[in-house]
DNA sequence: ATCGGAAACC
DNA sequence: GGTTTCCGAT
């Protein structure tokens, strides 16, 4: 048993804003259906209880601060029973995060991050009416300054430590069908990486102006829909009104509100396979022939999308073109076809196990846990029952407190509004709007590791290398500061 | 302090 | 799949 993980807190106490269980899913990982660390992360940033520990960078949007490492690791452990977690583990979790591009890391500055919300936002609130409030944080995330409205709803069922808060980021999840990875098996890609989230939705804007109510793929293409599931449906901000959300339309009703699938809550709204799908939990959209929106409205969307990328300091090439869209007056270039997605796994999967001199533990002795095969020694946690240090109790302590009325505890940010459960029952919806049509539609054949124009430019320089280079390398490269490269992109556009 | 590969774990 | 755990390199 993990010691020091009795205290895992359940909203159910008494919470009142009981949600399904399967309700809570859908922020997790579909896989592993707990939270998620950048949940956990945002969690903490909300709550001005852990200002001390970590919190949002004024001035740079998503940039937040891990004022104590140590604290926050403990934290985190003790949110996952991993008593043993320090920052040192924690954050190899949050380099992975790089490459997913949910976060990035703030050169020269210790412990200091920054969340890509176009990722975790967008993906999640695709149709949020940016005018009331400018979408994406264009100032500061959560701080309390001007932007009273946006503030991330509690991620995960329970709170950094316990406590929990009702509204929770939704992932929205409308998905479902999923089901078909429309690349292969093994072809998972992570579009991600140029993706950047916005692109993704990006694509979806696309396809949803282009008015092919059939098309469905999102992006790429090739997804055929089971016939049997509905599609949430969202028409416009205001359809679903979310007092806990900060955002002018809830994200939450595609929780349950219109799912009619005949499968299980849980799964319809585990994001799975999407071919553009970056990280499970986070775009869960299915860019389904569903949405319906307001031209308009999606314009807005797109810039607003633009203007974040770019205030992200994205990669360029993570815009998506579209030709009558404006966008700031920066760099912002875009092209009409871009969309162009890799197709390169970033993180191949394991070769098999090599042995490694994990021996050298010499005092562990396997709890209960069912030892494989391996070859070696099962190596087994020593979890010490005693990790908790007189702060940590006091803080579980406090949490459990807390957690029923943690809204109060933060009013700084906006009002917490009232909490109360936003649970719509999935209305059944009987029709659906339509019917993949396009099967094929191979138009998409995304152009796999080239994101630049397909069939287009010859060659350039940049990208023979790059073919010589192992996807990560050419990632790595092109995302993070590789000016050289960069410029060469820009050379490219511009020739273009 | 940070990065990222590798492998194990859940 | 998302970490957790280790660890060598920078």
């Amino acid at each position: 048993m993990k010691a020091g993980c009795s205290i895992v807190e359940k909203p159910e106490g008494g919470g009142g804003y009981q949600f399904p269980d399967w309700a809570y899913k859908t922020e997790s990982s579909p896989g592993s259906r707990q939270i998620q660390l950048w949940h956990f992360i945002l969690e903490l940033l909300q709550k001005e209880e852990f200002r001390h520990v970590i919190a949002w960078q004024q001035g740079e949007y998503g940039e937040f601060v891990i004022k104590d490492p140590d604290e926050v690791a403990r934290l985190w452990g003790r949110r996952k029973c991993k008593p043993q977690m320090n920052y040192d583990k924690l954050s190899r979790a949050l380099r992975y995060y790089y490459n997913k591009r949910i976060l990035h890391k703030t050169k020269g500055k210790r412990f200091t991050y920054k969340f890509n919300f176009n990722k975790l936002v967008m993906p999640n609130y695709p149709f949020i009416n940016i005018r009331s409030s400018g979408v994406v944080p264009q100032s500061a995330p959560p701080v309390p300054t001007a932007s009273s409205r946006f503030h991330f709803p509690p991620l995960d069922t329970h709170s950094p430590t316990s406590d929990v808060q009702p509204g929770r980021f939704s992932a929205s999840s409308l998905t479902t069908s999923g089901q078909e990875s429309s690349n292969g098996p093994d072809r998972k890609v992570e579009l991600s990486e140029l993706e950047d989230g916005s692109a993704a939705d990006w694509r979806r804007g696309v396809d949803l102006m282009s008015s092919r109510n059939a098309v469905v793929g999102g992006g790429i293409g090739h997804q055929k829909r089971k016939p049997d599931i509905m599609l949430p449906l969202f028409t416009r901000p205001g359809m679903y009104p979310d007092p806990h959300s900060p955002f002018a339309v809830s994200p939450i009703p595609s929780r349950g509100g219109v799912l009619n699938v005949p499968i299980s809550p849980a799964l319809s709204l585990t994001p799975t396979i999407f071919s553009y799908s970056p990280s499970p939990g986070l775009s869960p959209f299915t860019s389904s022939s569903c949405f319906s929106f307001n031209p308009e409205e999606m314009k807005h969307y797109l810039h607003s999308q633009a203007c974040s990328v770019f205030n992200y300091h994205l990669s360029p090439r993570t815009f998506p073109r579209y030709p009558g869209l404006m966008v700031p007056p920066l760099q912002c270039q875009m092209h009409p076809e871009e969309s162009t997605q890799f197709s390169i796994k970033l993180q191949p999967p394991p070769v098999g196990r090599k042995n490694r001199e994990r021996v050298e533990s010499s005092e562990e002795s396997a709890p209960v846990t069912a030892p494989t095969m391996a070859p070696v020694p099962p190596r087994i946690k020593v979890e010490p029952a005693s990790e908790k240090d007189p702060e940590s109790l006091r803080q579980s302590a406090r949490e459990k407190q807390e957690r029923p009325q943690e809204e109060g505890t933060v009013p700084s940010r906006t009002i917490e509004e009232e909490k109360s459960p936003i649970f719509a029952r999935p209305a059944a919806r009987s029709s659906w709007p339509s019917v993949p049509s396009t099967p094929s539609e191979e138009s998409l054949e995304m152009t796999e590791d080239s994101e630049d124009r397909p069939g287009k430019e010859p060659s350039a320089p940049e990208k023979k290398e790059d073919a010589l280079m192992p996807p990560k390398l050419r990632l790595k490269r092109r995302w993070n500061d590789d000016p050289e490269a960069r410029e060469l992109r820009n050379v490219k556009h511009t020739a273009s």
